[in-house]
DNA sequence: TATTAGCACTTGACCATGGAGAGTGCTAAC
DNA sequence: GTTAGCACTCTCCATGGTCAAGTGCTAATA
C-alpha cells in the first residue's frame, strides 16, 4: 500500500476507473488524454510496467492495454472505502424507502422486494437472506392439532421472523397436551436462541429419559422436531441485467455465473458468515472462496437490530464493477431495512 | 393432421425425431440412412418440399436440410399423445418419490424439491407453483396479539397450505377481541374460498355500517386484511441446464431466456390457468402469449385433490424438446404429488 | 404415373492472407 | 528523471478460395 508512490497510485485509479466505465484495456495514451497529469505517454508506460509487476495491473496480449487485476481492484477499494469517496445518490433511496414501507411488516417479501430493487439500482446481482433461524431468538411458539396425526407449530422470533411447519405425531396427542407443551417452551426458553434451546432439551431429554415419564418424553420430541428449521430463506434477482453487460459476452462465463447463481448453498453459507460481522464486506474475484465464484464480486452488508443479525443484503457482480456505487447502494440499503425492522 | 399422407407423416416425425436427438438440419439422405422406409433420398426432398409448403417444415437457409417448425412440433405431439407412445422410465419416479417423502408435511419444500428434481431429471427448467391462495378453501384461522400494533395471522386451508402474516391494527385490541373475531371466522367461514369470504365479508361490512357496532366494523377490517395473501408461490429451478444445451449458444437466445425466468409474474398468471384445467398442456413456441416465450416450449399439469387445484408443476425447455420424455415427467411427478398431499 | 438417378447450383463453414490500428518496450536525446 | 521516436507485436477484420452438404430440376425408368 505505502510502497507505492504517490504517482503510481494516480495512475492505477486512473486504469480502474477507465476501464470500469468502459471495458477496454486501457493504453497509455488514453490515460494522458483522460486523466492529464501532466506527464507523457512514456512515462505512463513506465509506470504502468511497474505496476504490472507488482501484480496490480496485466495485459490481456502483448499489445494491448492494461486492465486492473484482482489485486489492482482491491487496492482501489481500500482506498476509497478509506477516503470515503463514495458515489452519493439520494433519490434511489428515498424510491427505495418508499417502496418498502408498505412491507415491512412481512421480512420475507420485504427482503425479497429489496433484491429487486438493489438489482435495478446497480444493474448487479440482489441478495437478501433472512437471519439463519437457528441463531434467532424465540419470542413465542404455538402448537396446533393439524389433520388427525399432525400438529401445525408456528414460530415466532424477536427478529420478526415468522415459520411455521406441519410435524408428524402420535394422534393421540391432544390440543390440550399441545397447550402445556407450548406454555412450557414459552416460558422456559423464550429470549434465547433455537440453537441453545435445542441443545437444552437434549440434556433434558436424557434426565427425562431416567424418570420415564411418557407425556414429557413425548413433548420433548414435539419440542425437538418443532424448533428445527433450518433454511435462512435466500433471495436473489436481476440475473438477466448482468447478462446485459459487456463483461458476460463468453458463453463460458454465462454458464459459470448461472452456476454459481444456482447454487444456493454456496451463497447461503457465504452470507451467514458475514451476518455475523459489522458492516459492508467487499470480496473481489479470486477472494471467493468457491471457483464458480471467482470471476464474480460480491458487496455485501449485514442488517443488525441491537447487535442481533436479522438479515443480509448485498450485491454480486463482474470484477469490474463500479463499486463507489455498488459499495454505497448496499451500505445504504443495509441501513434502511434496519432501521424499517426496529420501527416496527 | 388428415390430408397428409401416412408417408408425410413418417417423414416429418424422423425429421422431428432426428433434430430433437441432434440440432442439425435434417437432409434427404441423413432420413434414408437413419430411417429406412425404402426410399430414395429424391423421393423424400419431394415429400419434404411438400411438408416445406404446408408449414410443418423450413429451412434455415437454401442448401441446407429441413428443421421442423413449431407446427411441425405441434403435430408430432398431437401424434404421440394421442397414441400414447410415450418414454418411460419408473427409476427416476422412484428415487423422486423417495426424496419427496419426507418433505410431504410442508408444501413448499415438496414443491422447491420437485423442481429441482425436474430438472435434473429433463435437463429443463423445472418449475411448480402453489395453488393461488385466493382459490384456497380455508380450514382454520388463528390470530394472536404480536408486538404492541400488530397481529400475527395464520391460516390453514384444506388444501394444506399455512400461510402467516403480520398485519397492524389499533392497539386497543385484546387477545379476547381476536379470539372471538377468529371465532366467528371459523365458524361461519371455513370450507369457503378465500375468494368468496372476501367478498362475503364486503357486504357485511356494508350492512354493518349501517348499525355503526364499531368492535365489529373493526373485527372485519381484521378479517378483510387478515385473509388477503396475494402471492402463489413459485419455485423455478435449473436454469444453467438449460444453458448447456445447444440451442442456447446464443447470446440473445439466452438473455430473453433470462428475462422469460425472472417474469415471476407472466409466469404464474399461466400457470393459475392451467391450474384450473385437467391433464398435461403442452404449449410450444410462437402458441405461447408473451414475446419472450415465442421461442420456449412449456408442458405442464395441475395437481388435484377431489378436483380441486392443489398446485402445477411443469418443464420449460427450448421448442426442440424431447417431448416424449418431458411429457412422462411431467406426468408422473403431478401424478405423484397429488398421491403425495392426498395421502397426508 | 410415381419414383429415381444425375447434375448444376447455392450456401455456410473453414482457413489462409494481408493490411490497419493500437499499444508496447527500448534506446537515445533532452 | 522524462520524453520522443521507432521497430515490433498482436488483434481485428475484410477478402477470397476451397469444401462439403444439400437442394431443385430434368430426364430416364419401372
Amino acid at each position: 500500500m505505502d510502497m507505492l508512490s504517490e504517482r503510481s497510485k494516480k495512475v492505477l485509479y486512473a486504469v480502474v476507473q477507465s476501464y470500469i466505465i468502459q471495458p477496454d484495456p486501457v493504453g497509455s495514451r488514453t490515460i494522458t488524454k483522460r486523466y492529464p497529469f501532466g506527464l507523457s505517454p512514456a512515462t505512463i508506460r513506465n509506470i504502468m510496467a511497474d505496476l504490472e509487476e507488482m501484480g496490480f495491473l496485466k495485459q490481456p496480449h502483448t499489445s494491448a492495454g492494461r486492465v486492473p487485476t484482482d489485486l489492482g481492484y482491491r487496492f482501489y477499494v481500500d482506498s476509497i472505502v478509506q477516503e470515503g469517496e463514495l458515489y452519493s445518490n439520494l433519490e434511489i433511496l428515498l424510491e427505495l424507502q418508499k417502496k418498502l414501507d408498505m412491507l415491512k411488516n412481512d421480512i420475507d417479501s420485504l427482503l425479497s422486494e429489496t433484491t429487486r430493487s438493489l438489482s435495478i439500482m446497480s444493474h448487479y446481482i440482489g441478495v437478501a437472506m433472512s437471519p439463519s433461524p437457528d441463531m434467532t431468538t424465540l419470542k413465542k411458539i404455538n402448537l396446533f392439532k393439524y389433520r388427525s396425526d399432525g400438529i401445525a407449530v408456528v414460530l415466532f422470533t424477536d427478529e420478526g421472523l415468522v415459520k411455521n411447519k406441519i410435524i408428524a405425531v402420535d394422534s393421540s396427542i391432544t390440543q390440550k397436551d399441545l397447550n402445556r407443551i407450548s406454555g412450557y417452551i414459552n416460558s422456559e426458553f423464550s429470549g434465547l436462541t433455537l440453537d441453545e434451546i435445542r441443545t437444552r432439551i437434549l440434556k433434558e431429554m436424557s434426565r427425562e429419559k431416567a424418570r420415564c415419564d411418557n407425556l414429557i418424553a413425548n413433548a420433548m420430541e414435539i419440542c425437538k422436531e418443532a424448533l428445527y428449521f433450518t433454511e435462512s430463506s435466500l433471495f436473489v434477482s436481476g440475473l438477466s441485467g448482468l447478462l446485459d453487460l459487456p463483461d458476460f459476452t463468453d458463453l463460458e462465463k454465462i454458464r459459470q455465473l448461472s452456476k454459481a447463481i444456482e447454487d444456493k448453498h454456496t451463497i447461503i453459507n457465504l452470507l451467514d458468515e458475514i451476518a455475523e460481522t459489522d458492516g459492508v464486506q467487499v470480496i473481489i474475484g479470486s477472494e471467493n472462496a468457491t471457483d464458480e465464484m471467482k470471476k464474480l464480486s460480491i458487496i455485501v452488508s449485514p442488517c443488525k437490530e441491537e447487535g442481533r443479525p436479522i438479515g443480509v443484503v448485498g450485491l454480486i457482480g463482474p470484477t469490474r464493477m463500479n463499486y463507489a456505487k455498488a459499495i454505497y447502494i448496499v451500505e445504504n440499503t443495509a441501513q434502511l431495512i434496519t432501521q424499517m425492522l426496529s420501527e416496527r
